[in-house]
RNA sequence: GCCGGCGUGGCGCAACGGCUAGCGCACUCGACUUGUAAUCGAGCGGUUCCGGGUUCGAAUCCCGGCGUCGGCUCCA
């Protein structure tokens, strides 16, 4: 007999047999929804079959937290890739790990998948799963490991770049190798899993196997919800150089709800996609004969952006920042000097040949607000100098990312630059930090997290002093703003650390933002200098900070956050005025005319249409106010309400409900 | 750029390789004059993305291009 053991299961001491598994364990601790365990405060999570021994430190994962649906979701991508290879056999796998909100798995089979091959496959997993297979693992050599993968190319890449070509040990983490592939393979073990059916009175009978690191739920039918969502090509290993894989993508969740909750969530993505409502809101279309990622603003789409602009002008103005104005072509010479023909001439559009030179469209503003700032000569006491553009950009970005309004090849930048000395820099950042964070919020953003992005050690301008220096006091003015900071190590750029503002929208999507970044590069090149109180001659130091990003991206984030219906201040149309019958139309046109002496932006419908039919067209366009008046509204000389909510409020004094929606729409955030 | 899907009036959709390419919204005209989300009728509007091919016959099948969508890669 097994002598007895002592463990802990989550934090409670116990007492049992040699030979017992982490599941046996759990139950008789009384925890029943684990279906993963960590062991002894291990990075990596073991299956419930796991054999404790003595000392064991058990936690249990259940499967609605983070790590539990990683396993659940990863569990389900086997299940798919054993469906795929039922259906079609000869398919290859490559790896199949969990994503945010659900998992894939890539396949190199005979033809692509369409729409119908997914149906099938989505039914032969639901069978796998109500078949309740075991998954079960099982420790092997490499040379094992490579005999049992014989057909199966991609996994073998895989075992060559874990564990060396031909060898049997050696063990090397690929993770940086086959980035996402840590599922399949890395650690010290190599282990395959099988799924295992286990009939009554039969021998356990293996139905499939994979080489995977796990670990795994400890059946199929433990994964309680599924779907898959799509199917699409994907490079194998991240590599364009690689040949392509078909990738099938799925979502799995803890419950039937989850998965609903998660699916009614897609699809209200989906009904508030800007590209359709800036269709059905008339705000903005892409026409085939401009070209690809080109928009145009429509009167609708002009007013909202014109306001969006407005405000940050006038903001900008208070700050301090001064405005410029620059051409869209320059001379290569200007971008030679930036370095930026040498290092992303390929997204830039090819040059005009003019006058025996090449000009270029200019894909950002900051060298031509360095030439401002050496038109003469500058003193200490300019600065801070604050240049401030709407700088339209164009970068030639490949046909096939483009997206709506989100990545475009023409768009304006909300881009300034700041010059200042070394000993403002601190100050200066700080106090842009809270301006940014302050303007969003009036636009309604108001949900952040902050990221820094610090020097990547193999690709940088500048001394290890500057960049301590301005990461150091990055990362201050970061903690000092109280947001949560997330650390981007090796994300700056090579002239210098930024830091971007990510915010949360309505549905918790999160979008970068501003971005403020540091650069010790285009100074030094652009030979800046101004001259300091005791004579010298310095370098200036440069900020760029864009806080829209772009114009055209800020403002699909805005109409995606709100769905169309934007607060007061930035609608297209503020006010409808509405008649009960058409004789009521001049009286809603006086009231309009008090309307519009107060800069609101109000339209009267007087079309043949009945009352209810121009309610419902007002609300479609998501108009915040409807004033509705008739006889009764006449005779008191009131107006009545409806919200875009859908309440109402009757036989209001027009000089109320003027005064009303004045208020209303100086209201900002 | 790569892989796959899609491309039919302004918009959303329909049409086994075979009748005049049909429907809804929008638009125009007429009637109706209405109290908080769709009044009725008539009409206008399409070289079925472009170019080539197969066929007696192409929106439909094939080839190329352009655009778009979903991914991949990329995003100074």
């Amino acid at each position: 007999m097994p002598a007895d053991l002592n463990l802990t299961v989550d934090r409670k001491p116990l007492q049992v047999v040699a030979g017992t598994t982490a599941a046996q364990a759990l139950d008789a601790a009384g925890v029943r929804d684990a279906v993963v365990v960590r062991v002894n405060g291990d990075a990596q999570l073991r299956d419930l079959a796991y054999t404790v021994a003595e000392g064991d430190r058990l936690e249990p994962v259940p499967l609605g937290s983070d790590e539990g649906r990683a396993v659940l979701r990863h569990s389900c991508a086997h299940v798919l890739a054993q469906a795929v290879q039922d259906l079609f056999p000869g398919t290859a796998l490559g790896i199949g790990p969990p994503i945010t909100d659900g998992f894939y798995y890539d396949f190199a089979p005979q033809r692509p998948f369409t729409p119908e091959d997914l149906a099938a496959i989505e039914k032969r997993m639901q069978q796998i799963i109500k078949q309740r297979q075991h998954f079960a693992r099982r420790v092997v050599s490499a040379d094992a490991a490579r005999a049992e993968m014989a057909a199966e190319p991609f996994k073998l890449e895989l075992l060559d770049l874990a564990y060396g070509p031909g060898s049997g040990g050696g063990e090397v983490s690929i993770q940086a190798a086959a980035e996402g592939a840590s599922m399949e393979v890395g650690g010290a073990e190599i282990t395959m899993y099988d799924n295992l059916l286990l009939p009554k009175d039969a021998p356990p009978q293996r139905v499939w196997t994979d080489l995977c690191r796990g670990p795994h739920l400890p059946t199929t039918r433990d994964i309680p919800a599924f779907s898959l969502t799509r199917s699409a090509a994907a490079y194998w290993r991240g590599s364009e150089k690689n040949p392509q894989l078909q990738r099938i993508y799925g979502t799995a969740w803890e419950s039937r709800e989850a998965l609903k909750a998660h699916l009614a969530k897609v699809a209200e993505a989906e009904r508030r996609d800007h590209r359709k409502l800036g269709a059905e809101l008339d705000l903005f279309s892409f026409p085939d004969e401009i070209g690809s990622g080109l928009a145009v603003f429509h009167p609708k789409g002009g007013v909202v952006r014109r306001e969006m602009e407005e405000y940050s002008r006038r903001r900008h103005i208070e700050a301090g920042y001064e405005f410029v104005y620059t051409p869209h072509i320059t001379k290569g010479d200007l971008f030679e000097t930036s370095g930026h023909l040498g290092w992303y001439a390929d997204g830039m559009f090819p040059p005009m040949h003019v006058d025996g030179g090449d000009y270029y469209l200019k894909p950002m503003n900051c060298p031509f607000h360095n030439l401002i700032f050496a038109a003469r000569g500058r003193s200490y006491r300019e600065l801070p100098l604050r240049l401030f553009e709407f700088g339209t950009v164009y970068r030639y970005e490949k046909s096939g990312v483009v997206h709506g309004l989100t990545r475009v090849r023409g768009m304006t930048q909300d881009d300034a630059h700041i010059y200042c000395t070394r000993e403002q820099m601190r100050d200066e950042l700080a106090s842009l930090l809270t301006f940014v964070l302050d303007l969003l919020s009036d636009y309604g953003l108001d949900d952040f997290y902050l990221e820094l992005s610090t020097k990547d050690p193999d690709k940088f301008v500048g001394s290890d002093q500057d960049w301590d220096d301005a990461t150091r006091t990055l990362a201050e003015v970061a903690r000092a703003s109280g947001l949560e900071l997330v650390d981007d190590p090796g994300g700056a750029a090579f002239y210098g650390p930024k830091i971007s503002v990510q915010a949360r929208d309505a549905l918790g999507r999160s979008w970068q933002m501003s971005t403020i970044q540091l650069d010790f590069n285009l100074p030094q090149l652009f030979e800046l200098e101004y001259q300091a109180s005791d004579g010298s001659r310095q370098r200036p130091v440069m900020i760029h900070r864009a806080l829209f990003g772009s114009v055209e991206r800020f403002f699909a984030v805005l109409l995606e956050h709100y769905a169309g219906a934007f607060p007061a201040w930035l609608a297209p149309v503020q006010v409808v005025g509405i008649p009960i019958a058409a004789e009521h139309v001049d009286y809603l046109r006086e009231v309009a005319q008090a309307l519009v002496a107060e800069g609101i932006r109000v339209e009267v419908d007087a079309s043949d249409e009945r009352m209810q039919k121009k309610i419902r067209t007002a609300q479609q366009q998501k108009v915040p106010y409807m004033l509705i008046a008739g006889d009764t509204d006449v005779g008191a000389g009131a107006v009545s309400f409806r919200y875009r909510d859908g309440t109402q409020k009757n036989g209001v004094p027009v000089a109320d409900a003027v005064a009303e929606i004045v208020e209303a729409v100086r209201t900002r955030g």
